[in-house]
DNA sequence: AAAAGTTATTGATCGAGATCAAAAATATTC
DNA sequence: GAATATTTTTGATCTCGATCAATAACTTTT
């Protein structure tokens, strides 16, 4: 088992003409030269292993962080001092965005598995900006959904129940998955149930007893880390249909 | 009282250079002759009165808007039918940012009073922002600034008590409404406790009991709509420290 | 392979806040 | 200005999920 965080660095130095999330990353819309001309600021580093920092909240902010391969989670402390995670990101996600603002980092970001890592300086992506319409065009389709994402965690999180989050997480994991062409159905969860729950306003304890819940109900296969959904269409509902739906009241007074 | 809503056409239809938002919105940081151009592409329309809507989820997205006085809800429909507010917006305030993304608008919005609105046609926009660095920066910011308060209140609907989400709500209206020049102590609610009850995932009751709980211990004193914040230094304690502060535990184990 | 540390599961209890219900205050309409 | 509708307050009850606690499963170290 020694050999299995062993990454080829060939595959990581990929230049983004060559990177299979082209399509899902900052190149996506520009023209193969101006791709090249973005290629030209991005930086390469080593990977990150497991628990390493790529940024802490406070910290002056300077550049954009893609994922390459790999996950990682952002976070912020709480006034009682534990941690509250407040996103994961997986390969062609970018990381730092919130930073633009006052050039300071918000919260920190750390690796949940071995990470490899674009690097783009924010300044001369600025200037690229104004020279590459397209690009900058992209920048803003990036903030824009980044602003959409957020909308919608806080509908879930000023709303839902456990089960609905715990059910949107998991859907929002696959479709994820599927998009950079994983298995939409059977994945391993680089994050420990204290993160999920953090991430989702729940205690550990309740995420663990939903998939186990899950699991009986035969809409999940939990084992640890190890994920397979049974019940594609099951887990959906719980999202769609309203938690409580019993208020179809028998007695149509009014 | 049936003049109270009668507003000056004069003082609405005033151009940006001349806007004592400037500070606040988008021509933060631009050079006089590139506020003249961003004024140029700016539209300004007659007020919305109470309940109009400046638009609709799903509509396809032309504009931003500004919100010049008065103010706003956004707000989308919970799969039950019924609304989930997602911001408040105050003079200053941009809208639809969330929209750039796919072109649709992800949220409804409507006036909660009588309220004076700019519109900025997005495609002019991003065609000014290419030619004048400045805005372009000042465009990344607002997304940015945008994402940053979202995860903030991500961060509170994932861990906050009832009491802390209600301190919070008031807290950032009163510190919005001082940087407008309005007093950050005395001021009115435009929106219900309905309203602020789904914005804060919290039943209207408990928004209600909050309130006449925090007037007990005199932190505040409500009526109606009508709020002044008597005690600021209680408030925001409320705010910073845990929630649960009996976590001190007098048994040192470990 | 035993020991120590970590993470996940499961059970029991408790409480914050939702929900239900009614009254009171205010606003709107005719 | 009486009547109707809306919004807010207040009270009583109940429930979901937090918290506390212990065990179990897995990982890492020695």
């Amino acid at each position: 088992m020694a050999e299995k965080n062993v990454i080829s660095i060939d595959k990581i130095k990929v230049a983004c003409r060559d990177c299979s999330l082209a399509t899902l990353c900052l190149p996506m819309g520009l023209r193969p030269e101006d791709v090249d001309r973005l290629d030209s600021i991005v930086k390469r580093n080593r990977p990150l292993q497991r628990g390493d920092h790529l940024f802490r909240a406070e910290e002056p902010f300077r550049n954009l962080f893609v994922v390459k391969t790999g996950a990682v989670k952002t976070f912020t402390q709480t006034n009682d001092g534990d941690e509250q995670v407040v996103g994961f990101h997986l390969p062609g996600e970018v990381l730092g965005l919130d930073a633009i603002q006052d050039g300071h980092h918000g919260c920190s970001a750390r690796a949940l598995e071995t990470t490899a890592i674009c690097e783009l300086p924010f300044e001369r992506l600025e200037d690229l900006s104004a020279n590459i319409p397209s690009l900058q065009h992209q920048m803003f389709r990036l903030l824009s959904k980044e602003i959409s994402q957020e909308a919608e965690m806080m509908a879930l999180l000023g709303r839902s129940t456990a089960e609905e989050r715990v059910a949107s997480f998991l859907l929002s994991l696959s479709d994820r998955f599927k998009r950079r062409g994983f298995s939409a159905t059977d994945f391993f969860l680089s994050m420990s149930r204290q993160e999920i729950g953090s991430y989702l306003g729940l205690a550990l304890e309740t995420v663990s007893r939903l998939f186990t819940r899950f699991q009986d109900e035969k809409i999940l296969k939990v084992e640890r880390k190890h994920v397979q959904i049974l019940d594609m269409k099951r887990l959906r509902a719980m999202v769609n249909h309203p938690p409580n739906c019993e208020r179809h009241r028998v007695n149509p007074s009014t």
